[in-house]
DNA sequence: CTGTTAGCGCTTTCAT
DNA sequence: ATGAAAGCGCTAACAG
């Protein structure tokens, strides 16, 4: 690889001359001569400025970290695409820190050692001391797709009015009992579509009842585990609301192990969307959520931190809508 | 940030002691009582080491690049979790590069710029002058999941035994009319996996037809459209080999469209499993591969390579294995 | 047992 | 219109 050295002694010009050319420095005077010389042997030499030497000098990577629970589940991996794209629109690219087999906590050392510039953090379990770390450390970080009591710095879906939705498509299909299986409470996301289901049931005068929430982790597993308990516990909804696609994934599973007929028997409406909910039999009805633009709405939030050194305040991503496909049907008595 | 400098200001000693110290040099000589404090302040001020400056320094970031075309795509995070795992088990990280959506080939700017020390080529298309340019750069590489004719450094599946398994496993079946919806004949896992559906047709004595062979793209939308193709111009075959988990989506769409039952009109058979095959209705019978084992392996490859500076031999993983489901079931007339 | 020195490749301020 | 010099934080060879 070519240095700046390397080409000063063939354009015959001191090194900074060619540096200050290949950053437009506006204050920089240079004949068009010189400056087209330059400019051709850089191009001849496939010259790159080498990254390591301008981070040090600049203390800057131009890299984003995104730390997420899982890799392999495609609600992270939209979040990803939205986030990588407004990142590399920047110049920036985006490390994926997967804490799936990590050691807990681990994610810190992206902000400790400068291994990024900044930190968009969409873990679900972010303990208080953290926040501090995090902010002692002077890099922006966000939280992604949750709040946190101490801090400020978080970009969100509006999780309320998605839970409102799911639960608003159950109630005008006519069904009377409704279950919500949710999220962890642990999780901001969880408790805004609890909400959101407590307000449409409220607002349509149906009782609130603590038995038909059963609270499950984001995972098929669990929402496995979570739809047999029902099946088993209670008299069996007419619908179900299923706060995320992998517990609704889970939810169907039991379903069809005990032979549960979807929508015939019950009724099940997940949120998130994703590439495979259409191909389910039958298709997988779903409040979907604007996952790219919350990717998109993070990264923007990081680098006007990155570059005003303040952080901008929280945000919500509006924009969850209906996508009614053939899990859910009339209430039929 | 605390600095080498500035720990060696409180301890009394010169900043390349610590240094020493920090790296476990064997030469080192040094008293049990200064190592302590050095140990501790560094403890203390919760010194990191800047990534940036030992980079630049040592000439190398610690970081593998792997390129792949969709973050989306379960194929890939199953790569990407293995290749993760083995990297991060070396101290490296795992800088992840989708090309959705960016500029063909400006992978390559990884390798100039020195962003990454190796790079693992998951991408289908894969010209030769690249290959070339990654050859003249003098970093490791390795193809993932391919073969490419002008390089050596591969790690791929036995792309060919499974092919082969899945379609052993229609004929046990008793089908007579197998229909192969391939993957893009530039891909070298494509061909493999024609090979093994034309090897096993051939040791049970079935002729082969091409015009039981369409060909699509790995996406859900391209098996699709084969599979529209399949109905609309043929008599319907009996059973189905579908190339990838997304080829077999797809084609369950458009069978789900024209209600087609699946396995009593048509049997189908998937290659990759993925977290949610069996939640499927009916659940889709699948052929295994050792995704993660093959980012695993694609690491060690290339992680040998940095240190011994000479490459390893391709190498083919194996281990597919059938899993059966609902999908496939006995021809009957 | 510890200190000195040089330098990785780049940017930026100041001097000419 | 261009050059010189300093320095980012670290490591490694060599000196004492």
């Amino acid at each position: 690889m070519a240095t700046l050295k390397e080409i000063s002694q063939i354009v015959g010009v001191h090194p900074s001359v060619i540096s200050r050319v290949l950053n437009d420095d506006q204050t920089l005077k240079i004949k068009d001569s010189t400056r087209k010389k330059i400019l051709q042997t850089v191009k001849e030499l496939n010259y790159q400025p080498n990254r390591m030497a301008r981070n040090l000098k600049m203390n800057k990577t131009n890299m984003l970290g995104i730390v997420i629970p899982d890799i392999g589940n495609p609600v992270y991996s939209d979040i990803i695409k939205g986030a990588e794209s407004e990142a590399n629109a920047n110049g920036y690219s985006l490390l994926i820190y997967s804490e799936h087999n990590k050691k807990k906590n681990e994610f810190l050392k992206l902000i400790k050692d400068n291994h990024v510039d900044g930190l968009l953090i969409a873990s679900h379990e972010l303990e208080h001391e953290i926040i501090l770390e995090l902010e002692s450390s002077k890099k922006p970080f966000v939280i992604v797709n949750g709040k946190h009591s101490s801090s400020d710095n978080y970009v969100v879906l509006d999780d309320k009015a998605a839970g409102k939705l799911a639960t608003e498509h159950l109630i005008e299909l006519g069904h009377k009992h409704i279950t919500h299986i949710s999220g962890p409470i642990y999780a901001d996301s969880a408790i805004q579509r609890l909400q959101g289901y407590r307000e449409a049931l409220h607002q349509n005068n149906y009782d609130f009842k603590s038995a038909n929430v059963i609270e499950s982790q984001y995972t098929i597993d669990s929402g496995y585990e979570a739809m047999k308990e029902i099946i088993k516990n209670h008299t069996l909804p007419t619908a179900i609301f299923a706060a995320n696609i992998l517990i609704a994934l889970g939810a169907l599973k039991a379903m069809k192990e005990h032979e549960i007929k979807v929508p015939d028997d019950i009724s099940i409406i997940g949120l998130h969307d994703t590439y495979f909910t259409s191909i389910l039999s039958p298709s997988l009805t779903t409040i979907q959520m604007p996952l790219f633009e919350l990717g998109v709405n993070s990264v923007k939030s990081i680098l006007q931190n990155i570059e005003d050194k303040q952080a901008s305040p929280g945000k919500i991503i509006h924009g969850a809508s209906l996508i009614k496909r053939e899990s859910t049907a009339e209430f039929k008595i």
